[in-house]
DNA sequence: CGACAACCATACGGTACCGTATGTTGACTT
DNA sequence: AAGTCAACATACGGTACCGTATGGTTGTCG
């Protein structure tokens, strides 16, 4: 939003990846045509970067931050219990404006970037790691059977992302969808507790 | 596995393609690199193929027919009932190892693709259709209230692509959990028959 | 044996990118 | 007012790809 003469940091250049990501795919992380997107020659980019590597460690750093910050921030707030923190997750889960960083499918896009680069898989496997322990978590203080407890974690996590990844859906419909697994999930072990 | 002087077909490259995209994604789709891989000249490529939109054309038409067969055949045999037939689903969809077309994990990528290129997205939501459409009809048929044979169907294929993008986890995993996820849906409404 | 077609190699001009080297500008010191 | 430095722009050589053009092998058929 900003029209001239305010200079770049890098995090202009790393919001601005992503949003390249988003739209091309890792292929499209390039300096030139980020260059043209921000309306600059590639020179300022090999002055706040080092080379296109360095940008995409960068964004994966920041990613992987931001990413498990957010999971932080909803257990610190909401004076819910276990089971009312589950229904809180899907409904800010499903709400993919949280542009945070940059576009919108950000997360999608760095799960397919995971798929043929080696540190966007790092990235990702540690990021799905810890949303999962807290999940997890989450589920065996619903008096969810323990072994039960990573499985059901799995399938909540795994139903989101591929809800996104599927065709033809809107935002709405995957948040119900969400919303009735987790109905069958907890009232399917309701007699526990 | 053929050495030397057989001449190649469209489908050798079709093929070759394919595995270029699960190991570098859609931007590896390339003629001078698969020539490469094939052993010959792009000279070759040109002459089964007018350009490299057509490779992409011929890999997705030719996708889009396996990926649908595949169903088919489903139908077709197992004399088992509506339910056996959904596990029957699982069992065999999470044997990644259809290896008809080209490599192992040739459907995420071609879903990768989608999310980034028109034509691939079209020929995804079109199998995605069929498949969803199959799945709800074999709940219908366990007797589980129509309203919910769609969500189910969603959810349940939902979980296999996500946990098929979730890092961390083997093939018997994802089997297990999808098998779980079966037992929870038709468990939580068995009451209502 | 000569013609023809399938199949492929080689050579070419063109584009888009990378990374480096070096020039330019404005703002801020002293 | 001269110097310094952050933040660019410009220009360069190099690579990898695209698509075309054209030429070279095979086999097959009359």
């Amino acid at each position: 939003m900003q029209d001239q003469k305010t200079p770049l940091s890098a995090i202009d250049w790393i919001q601005a990846a992503f949003r390249a990501l988003a739209k091309g795919g890792p292929q499209a992380i390039r300096a030139e045509a980020i260059a043209r997107d921000l309306k600059v020659s590639k020179g300022s980019f090999y002055w706040h970067f080092k080379d296109v590597p360095a940008l995409k460690k960068a964004m994966l750093d920041h990613w992987q931050r931001k990413a498990t910050e957010a999971i932080i921030q909803l257990v610190d707030n909401s004076g819910e219990n276990s089971a009312g923190r589950l229904y809180l997750l899907v409904e800010v889960a499903t709400n993919t404006d949280t542009s945070a960083y940059g576009g919108v499918n950000v997360e999608a896009a760095i799960r397919d970037w995971g798929r043929y680069d080696e540190h966007a898989y790092e990235a990702v496997k540690t990021v799905d790691e810890k949303r999962l322990h807290y999940v997890t978590e989450l589920f065996s203080s619903c008096s969810v059977p323990e072994p039960q407890c990573k499985r059901f974690s799995r399938l909540l996590y795994s139903s989101l992302i591929g809800l996104e990844a599927l065709s033809g859906n809107t935002k709405a419909d995957r948040k119900d969808d969400l919303l009735q697994l987790l109905d069958v999930l907890l009232g399917g072990n309701k007699a526990a507790s």
